[in-house]
DNA sequence: GAGCGCATGTAAGCGGTTACATGATTTG
DNA sequence: CAAATCATGTAACCGCTTACATGCGCTC
C-alpha cells in the first residue's frame, strides 16, 4: 500500500488537488509509480476521513472549484514511520520478456514490430527525463546549490534515466537477438 | 493477465506440475515474473476448466502424487493470439524510490540501512544471474549452437542482468548522494 | 459545434497477497 | 524429535484497472 505514502511525500512537496496529483503521477512522481485519477480520489477520501489530511475548499473563477489537499499531523506521522520500516526489494514483472520467450513457440519474426514500439517508447521516456533534468537541476535555469529536497529528487531521477538507458540498450540487444535469429541462426 | 500466458510459456518449455511452476517462478522465469503457489494453483485449474491445459495424474513412492499439466490445442492458440496482440510498455514501480523523496520530510541518514539491504539483495541476485548464465548459455557445460528457444531465454536473463547492474549501480549513487547530505552538503 | 482541459466522482470485477490447512517423507 | 521438502489446496481481503458519468469554459 504505497500509494498512500505517494500521496503523502507529493502533499508533503506542495499541497493540491486530486486532478493536480493525477497529473503529477503522469510526471514526476510517475517516474516510479503510477496511479490513476479514479485510485486517487478514493485514496485522498479514505485518507481525509483517517485524519491523515486536511481539506480546503477553493473556489475558483473559470473553473470548476477544487479540494486543496495538504499533509496533517498524523499523515505526517504515518509517513515518519513507514520510512523507519522495512520493506522487500521489488522483483520485475515485465509482460515483454513473457512474450520473448514465448516467441520460440510461434514466429519470432512476429515479435519485431511490437519490440520496436517498445524501444520508441522507452527512448521517448527516456528524452524526457533527460530535458526534465536539465530544466530543474543541470542546466544554467537550475538552483544552485540544490537543497536536501532537491537532491533527493534529482537521484531518484536518475534511478528512472538509468532504467530508461538501460532498457533501450536491451530492446536493441533483442531486436539484434531476433534479426539473428530470422536469417537463420550465425552460421556466417 | 500475464500470468496464464506465463504459465503457458513455461509449460511449453517443460510440462510439471504446480508446485514445480512454482519453483520455476522463484527462479528462471522469476527473472521477470513473480507468482506464488496459491495463485499457481487457482489459475492451472481455471485453465484445465477452459480446456487450455491437460492434465495428467503422475503416482509417485516416497513422494505425494502430482498432477502434471501440459498445453492443450487451445491453449496454444491463445498464447499465439496474446503473441500478436500489442501490450503496453510498462512502468516502474518502485517502493524505495518513494521513500528516497520523503527522506527529505524525515532523517536523510536513517535511510542508508534500508538503501544498503536493497544493495545487497539486488547485488546477490545480479551474482546468480551471472552464475546462471554461465552454466546455461556461455560456459563450456553449454550448448553450441543454442537453438532458437535457448537464445530467446538468454536474452532474456541479459535483461535481467542489465536490470540488476543498473539497480545496483543507482543504489551506489543513492548511497553516495545520502552521504553527501549528511555532511552537510558539497561545499569542500 | 466538436474537442480539449479542468475537476470530481461511482461501480464492477479481478488479479494478487496473506493467512490458514493438511499430510507424507526425508534430513539433521 | 524438529525442521525442511514435496505436494495441493481454501478463504478473505484489498488494491488496482476499466468503464461509465457529469458539467463547465475555452479554443479551433
Amino acid at each position: 500500500m504505497a500509494l498512500d505514502h505517494a500521496i503523502l511525500v507529493s502533499l508533503l512537496e506542495q499541497p493540491g488537488s486530486g486532478y493536480e496529483l493525477a497529473r503529477r503521477f503522469e510526471r514526476s512522481i510517475g517516474y516510479f509509480w503510477t496511479a490513476t485519477h479514479q485510485q486517487i480520489y478514493r485514496v485522498l477520501k479514505r485518507m481525509e476521513s483517517d485524519g491523515l489530511l486536511d481539506v480546503r475548499e477553493v473556489p475558483q473563477e473559470g473553473r470548476p472549484d477544487k479540494k486543496e489537499y495538504s499533509v496533517a499531523g498524523p499523515g505526517r506521522a504515518a509517513l515518519s514511520l513507514w520510512l523507519h520500516e522495512p520493506i522487500e526489494p521489488e522483483s520485475l514483472r515485465h509482460d515483454l520478456a513473457v512474450k520473448i520467450r514465448g516467441a520460440a513457440f510461434d514466429d519470432p519474426a512476429a515479435l519485431v514490430r511490437e519490440v520496436e514500439r517498445h524501444r520508441q517508447v522507452h527512448g521517448e521516456r527516456l528524452a524526457h527525463y533527460l530535458a526534465g533534468e536539465l530544466r530543474d537541476f543541470t542546466g544554467p535555469e537550475a538552483p544552485v546549490p540544490l537543497d536536501a529536497g532537491q537532491e533527493l529528487q534529482h537521484v531518484v531521477l536518475r534511478g528512472g534515466i538509468a532504467y530508461e538507458r538501460m532498457t533501450v540498450a536491451w530492446l536493441d540487444d533483442v531486436l539484434a537477438t531476433l534479426g539473428r535469429l530470422g536469417r537463420g541462426g550465425p552460421r556466417t
